[in-house]
DNA sequence: GTCTATATACGGATAGAC
DNA sequence: GTCTATCCGTATATAGAC
């Protein structure tokens, strides 16, 4: 494959993956992609045969990204408290986006869920890199024997605070949800 | 009207909600419920004549069912602790369809948001009513200040277990949550 | 590598016989 | 009230010229 087809490669992935996560992934046609790029709906089957493999492809630059954040994240903070905060500060951070269209893996993994997708696995996968890597952190803050309950409840109550704040529009309620799951990481 | 067609209409409201609810709204087709009602596609328009209008249907007949329930529980349980009690214990009472399907009421709502449906703030209002009751009950337990703080709270967290069980396929999980607010709910 | 043209299927929606 | 037949738009996907 030569470079400018692995150009526009990456060019159609970014892409689909905001579209996806902005649109959902069934309610996005080829055209709306293609149209997008500011390429040909033939030109299209050259790089992917199918939406799926677009799906597929989507879900691994996606773990991709999630797993090199966590690592940036496990340099920069010695501390597992402070890699905890910074988890829940992705809430603030992309408030915006979020109000709007909630979070990229929840709704998506409810999406596959809904339409019994055969990549739903993948896509509850990438989910569980952000858990896994939780109960790392709680096991690092000597929580052994509840680690794994402590990250699910963390990674539930984001999601609700996603789910709720795009449903309510409602920014301010975040804020007032990360500041609380802040102060609940410190007193743990 | 006659008789026979408000059956019809009812029966055809009735399975449009289940499945709306397992298979989303945009990816349920009017052959799907034509099939699963046992009548043609064709005769369907005597009772609906767009889909929207089905939707608009299941919204409202979801609303009067929701307030229905609200006031049974507040004739059962005159008090509001036992009342928050019971709105958590939905979630158990639930857990199998909550397990593969997630929420009826925030899944409608995340899915309207992507499609950005006109009927969105319909599919809000539903989570609202929900919601104004919750700020009642922490009302009545003297929680004047932030009841709307805490209803939204609640929302959120039954939201979050809701996605991550659905995710996890964890009954588990959900049951830990129910446990812990019920127990919060307690220590208020 | 990129384009146009097109095959094929399925979606919502309508017309009209019965 | 119920059915069949059909229109029309759009979706995925393919073929093949350039």
């Amino acid at each position: 494959m030569g470079i400018k087809a692995e150009l526009n490669r990456q060019q159609i992935l970014e892409t689909a993956d905001g579209l996806f996560y902005r649109q959902g992934y069934d309610h996005t046609s080829f055209t709306d992609i293609a149209d997008a790029v500011g390429i040909a709906r033939g030109n299209f089957y050259y790089y992917f045969k199918t939406k799926d493999e677009i799906l597929s492809a989507v879900i691994s630059k996606r773990s991709e990204n999630a797993r090199q954040t966590l690592q940036e994240w496990d340099k920069e903070f010695p501390d597992a408290r402070d890699r905890l905060k910074r988890y829940i500060q992705t809430l603030t951070q992309h408030k915006d986006a979020i109000e709007q269209y909630g979070c990229p893996l929840g709704s998506l993994c409810t999406e596959m869920a809904k339409l019994q997708h055969s990549q739903q696995d993948d896509a509850n996968k990438l989910f569980e890199i952000f858990r896994n890597w939780l109960v790392e952190q709680f096991s690092l803050l000597g929580h052994k024997n509840d680690a794994v309950q402590l990250a699910l409840h963390l990674q539930a109550r984001t999601q609700g605070v996603a789910l709720v704040t795009n449903a309510y529009r409602d920014q301010a309620f975040l804020q007032n949800e990360a500041k609380d799951l802040e102060d609940w990481v410190d007193q743990l």
